[in-house]
DNA sequence: CTGAAAGCGCTTACAG
DNA sequence: CTGAAAGCGCTTACAG
């Protein structure tokens, strides 16, 4: 580990130390407040004067001092963002799109990680979070125990895909997405559709199973005993190998694709042929595309989840008192089912198949 | 779209409005700085009256304003970061590993979002972050033009991966890890490794492709010509095809693990068999080992990396002076080869065999 | 169109 | 161990 420690000034101030509204106006020979009208771009300065102060805000390098103005203002245009695994499906995505959503609308975004996805873990976070902040969006609530959360008072706050809380809540619609699923693989023949569901203390797998069962039922088809992963793709492996190993297993639905990336690899290396012998259909359309087959899966609008959340948020924060304008039916997002060959075999590639069209 | 507004006050106050050191102050009847020092764990209060306080900031569920205190102390506790595409594979994970340093530090971070990995847009990124933050981490550096790019003065800045810039960087070892795999390729009997390279314009994908070429040329090999994908599996996959058309190729080193799955599906599709016909080793070991066959890749520390790089900042911020402490050699992670079944026919996972050793 | 005054909520010396 | 005073940098009325 050699370290060759050199010294490079950047100039004659320490780090922290920045120009002021009010050396800005010296410089410009005006007032501070003019200065303010400038960097805040209100419309009564005179072409001239203005042309001076932006002159000397370049020459300084100045930026308006944020705890001030947010001090003296009242109001924080920071939005705090809580989640876990970022890493994981679609979480980033909707990350992606509820940053720059918010940063459109003039909002810098905070981003707490929370342990996991339990209430206890949520709430340690937003207890952190909740300072200095206009709002909070709570992603990634993974637990079915909701009554466990406790919402920072006097502050707006949006949790995506929650149920039964009285804050506002967009999401996808799990149930939807499940029964497009179910639906699409009975369509294709299989006589009853088996589950991988993700962990049983969560909300979304919670519903998706809920809806799978309803339309098997509703089917009056047979209802395997479901399997719980963890959303990983080793999880989906584990389970993909119990699966594989029952020959009464036509179809199967996976609660995400990282779990479906797993069962397909059980299923490759029991010699189960997909989607001949078994098909599968996955959820979120993350990587969906590239697995092999290319596999089946219920894509998710991630940018308006993420917009619908900023939006929602917002719209609470512009609400002069604490009313929850936003206590009512949840926003749901459908999701779309994405056909491809590991659900049904007459789905090939066109690309794929140039100069050797059978 | 039926809406039920409801009204469901959480208060008397608006949302803005939280309770104050002075309102915590008059109810706890100590002064306004008593209060501040209970809040910032000061010791010099009596045990009593640090009760009183304790239980006033209970009951008014206080926590202090962090623009005031920020205005006052001169103190930030943001760190900005900048990044892009955060879905993209490891970009999530070294977030994620930044935000948990960051906050075991006492920092927040402030995430934003830049359009693309260019100069240009990290730039405006930065510009838009570096108010109110100690220092910034940037992320997704894409641009082999570093020299455009424009560092806000008087402000830490850390970038990963980046080089020849008078900042600090921590970062993957990318030489170490294209020899790695090429080696590994040649150790398994190829010829020659072919190379599926990220973007002409990423620093990242030339510094895999410069190695890679050095060990070609070091063991004697022909280089054939790098093609040159976008990160994404779809440009894999487009690749792959042109590569699974031509005969003579043997091994494949694919600079991440999203194109490496499009390579997959492309060889399979044109019926080669892998790694019998085609060896296949991806980069950042992010979902490889759920691929089929399962993807020899080169695994990257993505925590060390987040770690390391908020390590970097905050010794920065900690410099009383404007001083680049850390303008040093840049400190880079060696990532490590995990072998799996798409480069050795002979690594078969012993759990998938149970129950029918051949 | 421009400026003097006041204050957002906190913490840092300084007294006692 | 506790409190009165001052000020961080900005913006919001209010004058002119």
């Amino acid at each position: 580990m050699s370290e060759v420690s050199t010294s490079a000034p950047r100039g004659d101030l320490g780090w922290g130390r920045r120009a002021t509204a009010k050396e800005v106006a010296a410089l410009a020979g005006v007032s501070p407040q003019t200065v303010s009208r400038v960097a805040n771009g209100l419309d009564n300065v005179l072409p001239e004067t203005r042309e001076r102060v932006l002159d000397a805000m370049a020459r300084l390098g100045y930026a308006p001092n944020a705890a001030a103005r947010a001090l003296r203002t009242g109001r924080s245009t920071n939005l705090g963002l809580i989640a876990f695994q970022l890493s994981r499906t679609g979480e980033a995505h909707i990350i992606d799109a509820i940053c720059s959503t918010a940063r459109a609308r003039g909002y810098d975004v905070v981003l707490t990680t929370a342990a996991d996805g339990s209430a206890e873990s949520l709430n340690r976070a937003m207890v952190g979070a909740r300072a200095g902040v206009a709002g909070l969006v709570v992603l990634g609530l993974e637990t079915v125990a909701v009554n466990h959360l406790r919402l920072p008072a006097n502050l707006p706050v949006v949790i995506a895909d929650s149920r039964g809380l009285s804050v506002p809540t967009v999401g996808c619609d799990q149930a939807e997405g499940a029964r497009l699923a179910v639906e699409h693989l009975l369509a294709g023949g299989a006589r009853t559709v088996h589950l991988v569901a993700g962990p049983e203390t969560s909300l979304q797998s919670r519903q998706r199973l809920d809806s799978w069962c309803q339309v098997l039922l509703a089917a009056g088809r047979e209802i395997p005993t479901p399997l719980h992963g963890d959303w990983s793709a080793e999880s989906g492996y584990l389970a993909g190998r119990q699966l594989a190993a029952d020959a009464g297993v036509e179809a199967i639905f996976v609660a995400n694709d990282e779990m479906a990336g797993g069962v397909l690899r059980a299923l490759h290396e029991a010699g189960r042929r997909i989607p001949e012998d078994v098909a599968v259909v996955g959820f979120d359309d993350v990587d969906a595309e590239y697995l092999w087959p290319p596999l089946t899966s219920l894509r998710q609008d991630f940018r308006a989840i993420g917009e619908g959340l900023v939006a929602a948020l917002l719209e609470q924060v512009a609400t002069p008192d604490d009313r929850v304008v936003g206590l009512r039916e949840p926003r749901l997002i459908a999701p779309t089912l994405v056909v491809r060959a590991s659900s049904t075999p007459t789905v090939v590639p066109v690309t794929a198949r140039e100069g050797r069209k059978s």
